[in-house]
RNA sequence: GCCCCUGUAGUUCAACGGAUAGAACACCGGCCUUCUAAGCCGGAUACGUAGGUUCGACUCCUACCGGGGGUACCA
């Protein structure tokens, strides 16, 4: 698609003694017979014509072009067309690569895992691969929160509950997770409203701090529950880290570049802290390191910074954090111009919206969260009530690869920054716009491929009816939806996309049969369905979703 | 208070300055002796309000109204 308006574009260019640029083209709207469109506003001011009179000039001596009002359409021959779309590959990289480091899912041990950081995974996974697709280099990072006040609240709740914290040790992984869920909402809860208990938690706090003997055995096994929960959640949605930080190896440089550059008046003492005068720069001030003397989060993302940078040296560090810190990062940033000149430019935030429930809000103070794994769980069992009476081969694997892909999708077919209205009837439903009928096609289409006797053949021409040359048209547009995708960092573009090509096929589908058609006919929407096929699974697989053969 | 984001069919989302604002769900009616009916075909309904910029505005600007977030020692 891209070669044949570059095409257009010059022969155009060449005619008119203007620039028309690959872009200008636009798609017409439905009611229009053409596939290709140019409005002729852009060139009044140089050419000092109406746009009417341009588009009659484009359009007079050129085949396959007609005049409309202010447009010129365009038709696109069907067997070239055909050409260049089954000949080209369906994923090219580009030469020129980048070194970007995404940095996701960031979860904090001894917290809940909710359907939040579901999102942020999904969607970090799928930028990532989105982003090696058009030829970046990636490196994926996970930044776990293993100090801090969060840990000290669950450390308090599980004083409380000693003796079940005893028993809970020996039973199984799920156990323990909902034990620390439970300790961490009782601290937290307790925490706002008991002064002395408010004490004991910082006091545990500096121990964790100080890495205090007192809590260690405590503080290790239960971080490691968390770490080992994380580690099934990732393996469970495919998600890969090429490299894990923790909080707890970055605090203490933290602490020392705020210091270092509190000398350098880049920071500033104020009321027993040490904080980031963000005013100056239109932002709001805030602190890096508390009265008590320890790093907060802020200077712990410099430190933090400068690690990736030495290990990495990556062109782009793209944060996949939700949008309520937004302004934080804007301080941030700030900041670390001042103290790593180097990564001016570099630093991004991707802010993913909200997600919250279509049935009332999601909170974790209040305890009513909707856990990542329980919506996984609760979608596995209803594609498998649809299953029930499949006889698939590997049914287990295909009702859980389908559950996922149901997830995912519906995670990610809302444009990243878009909140979202989570409902957990619609996330389930298999009809439709969702994960599930894009598989659908994928194995339709398989399931012709294997019945199907007749070779598919490069050479013959064939007439190209109508429903072929749409899904032809629909096929060339996946190099633009890949970078668009990887251009805003959205996988919406790409979920989108596949929808859209998706119909195309399920229409051509049902109208123009494979097996029973002419072995000529037969060989050429064997090839176009094949090319459906490859485009359906690079484009699911930019999703994170793996395809099934049957279902 | 100040700053940022946001308002589109009953609901969840598209439309990225261009031609009659698209889907999906839900609802109603058709289509399986023919490649998987998790499908296809047909049907009603929407741009928060008021101005402005532009040949042209859902899209940009201003005000108002509604929703969300942030705003110093949490992460």
């Amino acid at each position: 698609m891209r070669e044949i308006k570059e095409k257009l574009a010059k022969v155009l260019s060449e005619k008119l003694k203007v620039e028309v640029k690959p872009e200008d083209f636009t798609e017409p709207p439905r009611n229009v017979e053409a596939d290709l469109a140019l409005a002729c506003f852009n060139f009044v001011k140089e050419l000092k014509q109406k746009p009417n009179e341009i588009a009659e000039r484009i359009a007079s001596d050129l085949e396959n072009a007609e005049a409309e009002g202010p447009y010129v359409n365009f038709l696109i021959d069907s067997n070239a067309l055909a050409q260049s779309v089954l000949n080209e590959k369906v994923s090219k990289k580009e030469e020129k690569k980048e070194k970007i480091m995404v940095e996701f899912a960031h979860p904090n041990t001894h917290k809940a895992f909710h359907i939040g950081h579901l999102r942020n995974i999904i969607t970090g996974e799928s930028v990532c691969r989105i982003l090696d697709n058009v030829g970046h280099h990636v490196t994926r990072a996970n930044y776990q929160g293993d100090v801090g006040l969060h840990i000290a609240k669950a450390l308090w709740g599980i004083d409380q509950l000693r003796d079940e914290y005893e028993k809970i040790k020996k039973q199984d992984l799920d156990k323990r997770i909902e034990f620390l869920g439970k300790t961490y909402a009782l601290g937290g809860q307790t925490f706002e409203k008991d002064d002395k208990v408010k004490e004991a938690v910082f006091e545990l706090n500096e121990k964790i701090y100080n890495k205090d003997k007192s809590i260690q055995d405590v503080y290790k096994t239960t971080r490691g529950w968390s770490l080992e929960y994380f580690d099934k959640v990732y393996q469970r949605v495919d998600a890969n880290f090429d490299r894990f930080y923790f909080e707890s190896e970055v605090f203490e440089k933290g602490r020392e570049t705020v210091l270092k550059f509190l000398k350098k008046d880049v920071f500033k003492k104020s009321q027993g802290a040490i904080i980031f005068e963000g005013e100056k720069y239109g932002l709001h001030s805030r602190v890096f390191i508390n009265s008590k003397g320890f790093p907060t989060y802020e200077a712990k993302d410099l430190a933090l910074a400068e690690m990736q940078y030495k290990e990495f040296k990556p062109d782009r560090i793209i944060h996949v954090v939700g949008k309520e810190q937004t302004e934080y990062f804007k301080v941030v940033f700030k900041a670390m111009e001042q103290v790593f000149p180097k990564l001016t430019g570099k630093e991004e935030h991707l802010d993913y919206g909200w997600v919250s429930l279509k049935s009332g809000k999601m909170s974790s103070r209040t305890g009513k969260v909707v856990l990542g794994e329980w919506l996984l769980d609760e979608i596995e069992k209803r594609i498998a009530v649809i299953m029930k009476k499949s006889t698939v081969k590997d049914k287990d694997l295909i009702v859980k690869k389908v559950a996922i892909a149901a997830v995912k999708y519906a995670m990610l077919k809302i444009g990243v920054k878009v909140d979202m209205a989570f409902d957990i009837e619609e996330s389930v439903n298999t009809s439709g716009d969702s994960g599930p009928y894009l598989l659908y096609i994928v194995a339709r289409i398989k399931s012709i491929l294997r019945k199907s006797k007749v070779k598919s053949q490069k050479s013959k021409v064939v007439k190209i009816n109508e429903h072929e040359k749409v899904l032809l048209l629909k096929l060339a547009k996946f190099e633009e939806a890949q970078a668009e995708a990887a251009k805003q960092l959205d996988p919406s573009e790409i979920a989108k996309y596949l929808f859209e090509l998706a119909q195309e096929f399920n229409s051509f589908y049902h109208q123009c049969p494979v097996l029973q058609a002419e072995d000529d006919v037969q060989a050429f929407r064997i090839r176009l369905i094949q090319k459906v096929e490859q485009v359906m699974t690079v484009g699911l697989n930019l999703l994170g979703i793996e395809t099934v053969d049957e279902m």
